[in-house]
DNA sequence: CAGAATCCCTGTTGATACTG
DNA sequence: CAGTATCAACAGGGATTCTG
């Protein structure tokens, strides 16, 4: 990071990068506001222990606001924060260039295997 | 990533993480063609053996380009390839997001401050 | 229900030495 | 010069158990 003192490509890739955040957000983008339970239901193969620390990374850099009701049982709700919201345009822009690569890489696919 | 299969942010972040890629495709993009040497001469804090591996990763992805001279002393030089190009509106979409998140830490930081 | 705490394992990174 | 090979260190993530 010290290399390139300028360059903040890597101040936001922490954020978004974790092996389930990108996956946290976009359920939480899609469903809005969700109990711990019913996002662990969407994310299948993820462990407490992850959602919980990814939650709460995104929670210390105000991506995901955490709701916490004094019931019992306890609730805790979850939902991006307006400004967690200014990252959306930045997934997306992300998600169209991974569309389009993997047509490209299909593309060289097909040539390669046309070449044989 | 079977858990959310229509999107592609994770495909794209693959590519552009990794503790060094960042880094590299930056003095790629500023200095255009560079050798070995003065890529790692540019990324002072590498081991050659990563410098490597990533660029290899890269190169598999079409992101960068490998010119090999054969001469000796050996020369090899990278730059990005055409199709590398196409990230660079998506770095500076994550790099603005990343300067204006600094920004929204100090502001943090003040109202903190403040309130003690 | 929503977690906290542990232990363990594996992949990634780093340091170092060697080579065409 | 531009790598490869090897080994050691470490961190991220998973499985499991416990609790307010």
């Amino acid at each position: 990071m010290e290399e390139t003192p300028s360059c903040r490509v890597e101040t936001a890739l922490e954020i978004l990068t974790g092996k389930w955040k990108p996956s946290i957000l976009l359920v939480l983008i899609t469903h809005g506001t969700l109990r711990f339970s019913e996002l662990k239901r969407q994310l299948p193969n993820i462990t407490q222990k992850m959602l919980t620390a990814q939650l709460r990374e995104l929670e210390l850099n105000d991506i995901v606001h955490r709701e916490i009701y004094q019931e019992v049982p306890p609730r805790v709700e979850y939902s991006l924060t307006d400004y967690g919201r200014t990252l959306i345009p930045v997934l997306d822009a992300i998600n169209a260039w991974g569309e389009q690569h993997v047509l490209h890489l299909e593309h060289k696919e097909k040539l390669a295997s046309a070449s044989q």
